[in-house]
DNA sequence: AACTATTTATAAGA
DNA sequence: TTCTTATAAATAGTT
Protein backbone atom coordinates (compact mmCIF):
# COMPACT_ATOMS: atom_id res chain seq x y z
CA UNK A 1 0.00 0.00 0.00
CA UNK A 2 1.78 3.11 -1.80
CA UNK A 3 3.56 4.05 -4.15
CA UNK A 4 5.27 0.77 -4.73
CA UNK A 5 5.18 -2.48 -2.98
CA UNK A 6 8.28 -3.19 -0.81
CA UNK A 7 9.60 -6.46 -0.07
CA UNK A 8 8.93 -7.73 3.86
CA UNK A 9 12.51 -7.54 4.97
CA UNK A 10 14.66 -5.36 7.29
CA UNK A 11 15.13 -1.95 5.57
CA UNK A 12 18.46 -0.40 5.32
CA UNK A 13 18.66 2.89 5.73
CA UNK A 14 18.00 3.70 9.15
CA UNK A 15 15.82 7.18 8.18
CA UNK A 16 13.61 5.40 6.62
CA UNK A 17 13.48 2.69 8.74
CA UNK A 18 12.75 5.06 11.68
CA UNK A 19 10.01 6.46 9.54
CA UNK A 20 8.71 3.60 8.73
CA UNK A 21 8.55 2.69 11.82
CA UNK A 22 6.26 5.93 12.92
CA UNK A 23 4.01 5.34 10.49
CA UNK A 24 2.92 1.95 11.32
CA UNK A 25 2.95 2.23 14.73
CA UNK A 26 0.32 4.38 14.54
CA UNK A 27 -1.25 2.55 11.93
CA UNK A 28 -1.60 -0.70 14.55
CA UNK A 29 -2.43 1.78 17.36
CA UNK A 30 -5.12 2.29 15.65
CA UNK A 31 -6.21 -1.05 14.50
CA UNK A 32 -5.72 -2.07 18.00
CA UNK A 33 -7.96 0.59 19.28
CA UNK A 34 -10.41 -0.15 16.21
CA UNK A 35 -10.69 -3.98 17.81
CA UNK A 36 -10.76 -3.23 21.25
CA UNK A 37 -14.16 -0.90 20.48
CA UNK A 38 -15.52 -3.31 17.45
CA UNK A 39 -15.15 -6.17 18.81
CA UNK A 40 -15.48 -5.76 22.75
CA UNK A 41 -12.17 -7.20 22.74
CA UNK A 42 -9.05 -6.74 25.36
CA UNK A 43 -5.69 -6.04 23.79
CA UNK A 44 -2.08 -4.70 25.10
CA UNK A 45 0.27 -3.78 22.51
CA UNK A 46 3.62 -3.11 23.31
CA UNK A 47 6.67 -2.57 20.96
CA UNK A 48 10.10 -1.56 21.23
CA UNK A 49 11.88 0.19 18.11
CA UNK A 50 15.49 -0.71 17.31
CA UNK A 51 16.89 1.83 19.37
CA UNK A 52 15.06 0.53 22.76
CA UNK A 53 12.03 3.22 22.72
CA UNK A 54 8.93 1.83 24.72
CA UNK A 55 5.41 2.31 22.88
CA UNK A 56 2.35 0.97 24.44
CA UNK A 57 -1.32 0.70 23.93
CA UNK A 58 -3.67 -1.14 25.90
CA UNK A 59 -7.13 -0.99 26.12
CA UNK A 60 -9.12 1.08 28.49
CA UNK A 61 -10.56 0.06 32.02
CA UNK A 62 -7.28 -2.53 32.58
CA UNK A 63 -4.16 -1.66 33.73
CA UNK A 64 -1.25 -3.65 32.13
CA UNK A 65 -0.75 -5.98 35.52
CA UNK A 66 -4.26 -6.79 35.67
CA UNK A 67 -3.87 -7.59 31.69
CA UNK A 68 -0.43 -9.79 32.66
CA UNK A 69 -2.45 -11.16 35.27
CA UNK A 70 -5.33 -12.40 33.64
CA UNK A 71 -2.63 -13.39 30.60
CA UNK A 72 -0.80 -15.80 33.02
CA UNK A 73 -4.05 -17.24 34.51
CA UNK A 74 -5.24 -17.63 31.58
CA UNK A 75 -3.07 -19.73 30.40
CA UNK A 76 -2.38 -21.63 33.85
CA UNK A 77 0.88 -20.67 34.56
CA UNK A 78 2.62 -18.03 36.44
CA UNK A 79 6.04 -16.28 34.49
CA UNK A 80 7.50 -15.40 38.00
CA UNK A 81 6.52 -18.61 40.20
CA UNK A 82 9.62 -19.55 40.30
CA UNK A 83 11.04 -17.05 42.43
CA UNK A 84 7.66 -16.22 44.48
CA UNK A 85 6.95 -19.73 44.94
CA UNK A 86 9.96 -20.67 46.32
CA UNK A 87 9.77 -17.89 48.76
CA UNK A 88 6.55 -18.50 50.07
CA UNK A 89 7.92 -22.11 50.31
CA UNK A 90 11.06 -20.94 52.55
CA UNK A 91 8.51 -18.57 54.83
CA UNK A 92 5.99 -21.73 55.54
CA UNK A 93 8.72 -23.54 56.84
CA UNK A 94 10.06 -20.53 58.56
CA UNK A 95 6.93 -19.72 60.61
CA UNK A 96 6.66 -23.81 61.02
CA UNK A 97 10.46 -23.52 62.89
CA UNK A 98 9.21 -20.92 64.49
CA UNK A 99 5.60 -22.05 65.86
CA UNK A 100 8.25 -25.08 66.98
CA UNK A 101 10.85 -22.60 69.00
CA UNK A 102 7.44 -20.95 70.68
CA UNK A 103 5.95 -24.14 72.23
CA UNK A 104 9.46 -24.68 73.60
CA UNK A 105 9.73 -21.70 75.19
CA UNK A 106 6.51 -22.18 76.21
CA UNK A 107 7.67 -25.20 78.13
CA UNK A 108 10.62 -23.88 79.35
CA UNK A 109 8.90 -21.08 81.12
CA UNK A 110 6.24 -23.30 83.24
CA UNK A 111 3.41 -23.16 80.64
CA UNK A 112 1.61 -25.22 78.21
CA UNK A 113 2.66 -28.18 80.02
CA UNK A 114 -0.66 -29.99 79.41
CA UNK A 115 0.20 -30.96 76.26
CA UNK A 116 3.27 -33.07 77.72
CA UNK A 117 2.85 -36.74 79.44
CA UNK A 118 4.81 -37.82 82.21
CA UNK A 119 8.19 -38.56 81.08
CA UNK A 120 8.03 -35.89 78.45
CA UNK A 121 7.98 -34.06 81.51
CA UNK A 122 10.19 -35.75 83.89
CA UNK A 123 12.60 -35.57 80.54
CA UNK A 124 12.13 -31.33 81.05
CA UNK A 125 12.53 -30.92 84.18
CA UNK A 126 16.23 -32.72 84.24
CA UNK A 127 17.09 -30.79 81.07
CA UNK A 128 15.76 -27.27 82.66
CA UNK A 129 17.46 -28.31 86.50
CA UNK A 130 20.82 -29.48 84.70
CA UNK A 131 20.47 -25.52 82.54
CA UNK A 132 19.52 -24.03 85.67
CA UNK A 133 22.88 -25.36 87.09
CA UNK A 134 24.80 -24.07 84.00
CA UNK A 135 23.26 -20.74 84.60
CA UNK A 136 24.26 -20.37 88.01
CA UNK A 137 27.44 -21.79 87.57
CA UNK A 138 28.17 -18.89 85.17
CA UNK A 139 27.01 -16.44 87.47
CA UNK A 140 29.15 -17.43 89.95
CA UNK A 141 32.15 -17.39 87.30
CA UNK A 142 31.09 -14.31 86.13
CA UNK A 143 31.01 -12.98 89.86
CA UNK A 144 34.01 -14.45 90.58
CA UNK A 145 35.76 -12.93 87.78
CA UNK A 146 34.72 -9.27 88.41
CA UNK A 147 36.15 -9.73 91.97
CA UNK A 148 39.32 -11.27 91.31
CA UNK A 149 39.45 -8.25 88.53
CA UNK A 150 38.45 -5.89 91.55
CA UNK A 151 40.79 -7.18 93.88
CA UNK A 152 43.83 -7.55 91.18
CA UNK A 153 43.13 -3.80 90.15
CA UNK A 154 43.26 -2.95 94.08
CA UNK A 155 46.50 -4.62 95.00
CA UNK A 156 48.00 -3.22 91.89
CA UNK A 157 47.34 0.19 92.98
CA UNK A 158 48.07 -0.50 96.85
CA UNK A 159 51.39 -1.87 95.24
CA UNK A 160 52.52 1.30 93.36
CA UNK A 161 50.98 3.44 96.27
CA UNK A 162 53.47 1.77 98.26
CA UNK A 163 56.67 1.48 96.00
CA UNK A 164 55.73 5.58 95.34
CA UNK A 165 55.63 6.03 99.42
CA UNK A 166 58.85 4.07 99.41
CA UNK A 167 60.65 6.09 97.16
CA UNK A 168 59.47 9.20 98.25
CA UNK A 169 60.82 8.09 102.14
CA UNK A 170 63.95 7.45 100.70
CA UNK A 171 64.32 10.48 98.68
CA UNK A 172 63.31 12.23 101.80
CA UNK A 173 60.19 14.14 100.36
CA UNK A 174 58.06 12.47 103.17
CA UNK A 175 59.49 12.28 106.90
CA UNK A 176 59.56 8.34 107.97
CA UNK A 177 59.20 8.65 111.43
CA UNK A 178 55.64 8.72 111.98
CA UNK A 179 55.49 5.10 110.24
CA UNK A 180 58.19 3.21 112.12
CA UNK A 181 57.78 3.53 115.06
CA UNK A 182 57.51 -0.24 116.26
CA UNK A 183 58.91 -1.93 119.07
CA UNK A 184 60.17 -5.16 117.17
CA UNK A 185 61.64 -3.48 114.03
CA UNK A 186 59.27 -4.32 111.69
CA UNK A 187 58.19 -1.24 110.01
CA UNK A 188 54.01 -0.38 110.07
CA UNK A 189 54.11 0.06 106.48
CA UNK A 190 55.45 -4.31 105.97
CA UNK A 191 52.67 -4.79 108.26
CA UNK A 192 50.18 -3.38 106.04
CA UNK A 193 51.70 -5.33 103.22
CA UNK A 194 51.23 -8.59 104.95
CA UNK A 195 48.25 -7.64 106.23
CA UNK A 196 46.65 -7.39 102.99
CA UNK A 197 48.22 -10.50 101.05
CA UNK A 198 46.77 -13.05 103.86
CA UNK A 199 43.53 -11.02 104.75
CA UNK A 200 41.41 -13.53 106.45
CA UNK A 201 37.82 -13.77 105.36
CA UNK A 202 35.53 -12.62 107.89
CA UNK A 203 33.98 -15.96 107.67
CA UNK A 204 37.10 -17.61 109.14
CA UNK A 205 36.42 -15.68 112.35
CA UNK A 206 33.39 -17.70 113.24
CA UNK A 207 33.73 -20.91 111.73
CA UNK A 208 34.83 -23.66 114.51
CA UNK A 209 31.34 -25.07 116.12
CA UNK A 210 30.26 -27.09 113.84
CA UNK A 211 33.21 -28.48 112.32
CA UNK A 212 35.22 -27.85 109.22
CA UNK A 213 33.57 -24.80 107.39
CA UNK A 214 33.01 -26.27 103.55
CA UNK A 215 33.49 -22.61 101.15
CA UNK A 216 32.23 -22.23 98.04
CA UNK A 217 35.11 -22.30 95.61
CA UNK A 218 35.07 -19.25 93.48
CA UNK A 219 36.77 -20.56 90.67
CA UNK B 1 -11.87 -0.37 3.64
CA UNK B 2 -14.41 -3.23 2.93
CA UNK B 3 -17.60 -2.62 0.59
CA UNK B 4 -18.87 0.03 2.85
CA UNK B 5 -17.52 2.61 5.62
CA UNK B 6 -18.43 1.41 9.45
CA UNK B 7 -18.43 3.65 12.15
CA UNK B 8 -15.84 2.68 14.57
CA UNK B 9 -18.34 1.16 17.62
CA UNK B 10 -19.03 -2.33 18.80
CA UNK B 11 -20.81 -4.95 16.40
CA UNK B 12 -23.80 -5.16 18.02
CA UNK B 13 -24.28 -8.54 16.00
CA UNK B 14 -22.44 -11.45 17.30
CA UNK B 15 -22.02 -13.18 15.02
CA UNK B 16 -20.81 -10.07 12.55
CA UNK B 17 -18.57 -8.96 15.54
CA UNK B 18 -16.49 -12.49 15.54
CA UNK B 19 -15.84 -12.67 12.23
CA UNK B 20 -14.84 -9.56 12.26
CA UNK B 21 -12.58 -10.02 15.20
CA UNK B 22 -11.24 -13.00 13.59
CA UNK B 23 -10.54 -10.87 10.19
CA UNK B 24 -8.74 -7.86 11.93
CA UNK B 25 -6.89 -10.03 14.28
CA UNK B 26 -5.19 -11.93 11.89
CA UNK B 27 -4.56 -8.04 10.20
CA UNK B 28 -3.32 -6.92 13.01
CA UNK B 29 -0.88 -9.84 13.92
CA UNK B 30 0.22 -9.60 10.18
CA UNK B 31 1.04 -5.79 10.61
CA UNK B 32 2.98 -6.87 14.09
CA UNK B 33 4.79 -8.97 12.51
CA UNK B 34 5.72 -6.87 9.45
CA UNK B 35 6.78 -3.99 11.96
CA UNK B 36 9.59 -6.95 13.59
CA UNK B 37 10.89 -7.49 9.87
CA UNK B 38 10.91 -3.92 8.30
CA UNK B 39 11.67 -1.98 11.48
CA UNK B 40 13.76 -4.40 13.82
CA UNK B 41 11.23 -3.76 16.69
CA UNK B 42 10.85 -6.11 19.45
CA UNK B 43 6.51 -6.23 19.44
CA UNK B 44 4.39 -8.03 22.18
CA UNK B 45 0.83 -8.15 21.16
CA UNK B 46 -1.73 -9.95 23.21
CA UNK B 47 -5.79 -9.92 22.83
CA UNK B 48 -8.33 -11.31 24.60
CA UNK B 49 -11.80 -11.50 22.43
CA UNK B 50 -15.14 -10.72 24.28
CA UNK B 51 -15.65 -14.21 25.24
CA UNK B 52 -12.36 -14.43 27.00
CA UNK B 53 -10.09 -16.10 24.12
CA UNK B 54 -6.70 -15.27 24.27
CA UNK B 55 -4.24 -14.99 21.14
CA UNK B 56 -0.67 -13.61 21.20
CA UNK B 57 1.81 -13.03 19.03
CA UNK B 58 5.41 -12.25 20.37
CA UNK B 59 8.42 -10.88 18.67
CA UNK B 60 10.75 -14.06 17.71
CA UNK B 61 14.07 -14.71 19.70
CA UNK B 62 12.17 -13.36 22.77
CA UNK B 63 9.81 -15.21 26.07
CA UNK B 64 7.06 -13.11 26.84
CA UNK B 65 8.94 -12.91 29.98
CA UNK B 66 11.72 -11.66 29.02
CA UNK B 67 9.69 -9.24 26.77
CA UNK B 68 7.76 -8.01 30.26
CA UNK B 69 11.15 -7.64 32.04
CA UNK B 70 12.49 -5.32 29.55
CA UNK B 71 8.88 -3.53 29.67
CA UNK B 72 9.28 -3.36 33.17
CA UNK B 73 13.12 -2.38 33.39
CA UNK B 74 12.29 -0.18 30.79
CA UNK B 75 9.57 1.91 32.66
CA UNK B 76 11.66 1.76 36.07
CA UNK B 77 8.81 -0.19 37.62
CA UNK B 78 8.09 -3.91 38.62
CA UNK B 79 4.88 -4.46 38.78
CA UNK B 80 5.19 -7.82 41.39
CA UNK B 81 7.21 -5.61 43.83
CA UNK B 82 4.25 -5.19 46.49
CA UNK B 83 3.50 -8.59 46.19
CA UNK B 84 6.73 -9.96 46.44
CA UNK B 85 8.49 -7.01 48.70
CA UNK B 86 6.14 -7.54 51.39
CA UNK B 87 6.67 -11.12 51.49
CA UNK B 88 10.07 -10.56 51.71
CA UNK B 89 9.87 -7.64 54.21
CA UNK B 90 7.27 -10.03 56.33
CA UNK B 91 10.56 -13.58 55.72
CA UNK B 92 13.05 -11.17 56.97
CA UNK B 93 10.72 -10.32 60.42
CA UNK B 94 10.16 -13.58 60.80
CA UNK B 95 13.82 -14.61 60.79
CA UNK B 96 14.61 -12.06 62.96
CA UNK B 97 11.88 -12.84 65.64
CA UNK B 98 13.44 -16.74 64.68
CA UNK B 99 16.96 -15.52 65.86
CA UNK B 100 15.76 -13.93 69.05
CA UNK B 101 13.78 -17.17 69.64
CA UNK B 102 17.07 -19.28 69.18
CA UNK B 103 18.81 -16.87 71.65
CA UNK B 104 16.50 -17.03 74.00
CA UNK B 105 16.56 -21.22 73.99
CA UNK B 106 20.07 -21.08 74.01
CA UNK B 107 20.37 -19.14 76.98
CA UNK B 108 17.94 -21.24 78.46
CA UNK B 109 19.87 -24.36 78.09
CA UNK B 110 22.66 -22.57 79.70
CA UNK B 111 24.48 -21.96 76.60
CA UNK B 112 26.03 -18.30 75.27
CA UNK B 113 25.65 -16.80 78.30
CA UNK B 114 28.84 -14.71 77.20
CA UNK B 115 26.82 -12.40 76.17
CA UNK B 116 25.16 -11.56 79.60
CA UNK B 117 26.01 -9.09 81.91
CA UNK B 118 25.68 -10.23 85.29
CA UNK B 119 22.47 -8.26 85.70
CA UNK B 120 21.02 -10.18 83.07
CA UNK B 121 22.48 -13.36 84.09
CA UNK B 122 20.75 -13.15 87.91
CA UNK B 123 17.26 -12.42 85.78
CA UNK B 124 17.76 -15.52 83.79
CA UNK B 125 18.71 -17.50 86.63
CA UNK B 126 15.50 -16.29 88.84
CA UNK B 127 13.11 -16.76 85.68
CA UNK B 128 14.29 -20.45 85.34
CA UNK B 129 14.60 -21.08 88.86
CA UNK B 130 10.61 -20.47 88.73
CA UNK B 131 10.20 -22.00 85.87
CA UNK B 132 11.45 -25.14 86.91
CA UNK B 133 9.23 -24.74 89.97
CA UNK B 134 6.37 -25.04 87.97
CA UNK B 135 7.41 -27.90 85.71
CA UNK B 136 8.51 -29.94 89.42
CA UNK B 137 4.71 -28.92 90.26
CA UNK B 138 3.08 -29.98 86.99
CA UNK B 139 4.75 -33.28 87.47
CA UNK B 140 4.00 -33.72 91.10
CA UNK B 141 0.64 -33.27 90.14
CA UNK B 142 0.68 -34.80 87.37
CA UNK B 143 1.91 -38.10 89.55
CA UNK B 144 -1.14 -37.31 92.14
CA UNK B 145 -3.24 -37.09 89.42
CA UNK B 146 -2.54 -40.62 88.55
CA UNK B 147 -2.23 -42.26 91.44
CA UNK B 148 -5.27 -40.81 92.88
CA UNK B 149 -7.42 -42.35 89.51
CA UNK B 150 -5.50 -45.59 90.25
CA UNK B 151 -6.83 -45.82 94.01
CA UNK B 152 -10.22 -44.56 93.18
CA UNK B 153 -10.39 -47.28 90.34
CA UNK B 154 -8.87 -49.92 92.81
CA UNK B 155 -11.48 -48.77 96.03
CA UNK B 156 -14.67 -49.33 93.29
CA UNK B 157 -13.53 -52.45 92.08
CA UNK B 158 -13.16 -53.61 95.52
CA UNK B 159 -16.00 -52.37 96.96
CA UNK B 160 -17.79 -54.17 93.89
CA UNK B 161 -16.22 -57.23 95.06
CA UNK B 162 -17.53 -56.78 98.45
CA UNK B 163 -21.58 -56.28 97.36
CA UNK B 164 -21.10 -58.87 94.86
CA UNK B 165 -19.87 -61.15 97.43
CA UNK B 166 -21.84 -60.49 100.13
CA UNK B 167 -25.07 -60.36 97.55
CA UNK B 168 -24.14 -64.43 97.06
CA UNK B 169 -23.90 -65.48 100.49
CA UNK B 170 -27.36 -63.96 101.57
CA UNK B 171 -29.02 -65.34 98.05
CA UNK B 172 -27.21 -68.68 99.14
CA UNK B 173 -24.75 -69.55 95.92
CA UNK B 174 -21.96 -69.64 97.92
CA UNK B 175 -21.97 -71.71 100.86
CA UNK B 176 -20.75 -69.94 104.40
CA UNK B 177 -20.81 -72.63 106.76
CA UNK B 178 -17.71 -74.18 105.52
CA UNK B 179 -16.34 -71.11 105.91
CA UNK B 180 -17.27 -70.35 109.70
CA UNK B 181 -16.61 -73.53 111.44
CA UNK B 182 -13.63 -72.37 113.63
CA UNK B 183 -13.37 -73.00 117.05
CA UNK B 184 -12.30 -69.74 117.95
CA UNK B 185 -15.04 -67.85 115.91
CA UNK B 186 -12.31 -66.87 112.92
CA UNK B 187 -13.73 -68.16 110.13
CA UNK B 188 -11.74 -70.34 107.47
CA UNK B 189 -12.02 -67.79 105.10
CA UNK B 190 -10.27 -64.95 106.79
CA UNK B 191 -7.57 -67.88 108.17
CA UNK B 192 -6.89 -68.85 104.45
CA UNK B 193 -6.10 -65.35 104.22
CA UNK B 194 -3.89 -64.99 106.63
CA UNK B 195 -1.81 -67.86 105.45
CA UNK B 196 -1.51 -66.86 102.07
CA UNK B 197 -0.20 -63.52 103.20
CA UNK B 198 2.24 -64.78 105.57
CA UNK B 199 3.34 -68.44 103.54
CA UNK B 200 6.65 -69.31 105.13
CA UNK B 201 9.11 -69.68 102.14
CA UNK B 202 11.10 -72.87 102.41
CA UNK B 203 14.06 -71.13 102.97
CA UNK B 204 12.76 -70.42 106.27
CA UNK B 205 13.26 -73.76 108.00
CA UNK B 206 17.03 -72.89 107.52
CA UNK B 207 16.90 -69.97 108.58
CA UNK B 208 17.64 -68.53 112.41
CA UNK B 209 21.48 -68.87 113.28
CA UNK B 210 21.92 -65.59 111.59
CA UNK B 211 19.26 -63.46 112.62
CA UNK B 212 16.03 -62.17 111.70
CA UNK B 213 15.83 -63.20 107.37
CA UNK B 214 15.02 -60.30 105.09
CA UNK B 215 12.66 -61.07 102.22
CA UNK B 216 12.75 -59.28 98.48
CA UNK B 217 8.83 -57.49 98.27
CA UNK B 218 7.64 -58.72 95.34
CA UNK B 219 5.16 -55.72 95.05
C1' DA C 1 4.83 16.76 7.89
C1' DA C 2 1.85 16.59 3.65
C1' DC C 3 0.64 14.49 -0.65
C1' DT C 4 -0.91 10.80 -3.50
C1' DA C 5 -0.40 6.72 -6.32
C1' DT C 6 -0.71 2.42 -5.09
C1' DT C 7 -1.00 -1.52 -2.19
C1' DT C 8 -3.33 -3.72 1.46
C1' DA C 9 -7.08 -4.70 4.55
C1' DT C 10 -11.54 -5.80 5.07
C1' DA C 11 -17.09 -5.41 5.02
C1' DA C 12 -20.54 -7.53 3.00
C1' DG C 13 -22.22 -11.13 0.47
C1' DA C 14 -22.01 -15.87 -1.18
C1' DT D 1 -15.41 -20.91 8.40
C1' DT D 2 -13.51 -19.40 3.79
C1' DC D 3 -13.72 -17.09 -0.69
C1' DT D 4 -14.82 -13.10 -3.39
C1' DT D 5 -14.70 -8.48 -4.51
C1' DA D 6 -15.87 -3.67 -4.16
C1' DT D 7 -14.26 -0.30 -1.55
C1' DA D 8 -12.02 1.89 2.55
C1' DA D 9 -7.72 2.49 4.71
C1' DA D 10 -2.83 2.42 5.08
C1' DT D 11 1.33 3.73 3.53
C1' DA D 12 5.95 4.06 0.27
C1' DG D 13 7.96 7.21 -2.07
C1' DT D 14 8.02 11.88 -3.12
C1' DT D 15 7.84 16.90 -2.13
Amino acid sequence: MGRGKIEIRKIENTTNRQVTYSKRRNGIFKKAQELTVLCDAKVSLIMFSGTGKLHEYISPNISTKTFFDLYQKTLGIDLWSTHYEKMQEHYRKLKEINNKLRREIKQRLGEDLEDLNIKELQALEAKMASALDAVRYHVIKTQTDTCKKKVKNLEERHANLVLDLEAKIEDGIVENEGYYESANGASNLYALRLHQNHHPSLLHHHAGRFGPHHHLRLA
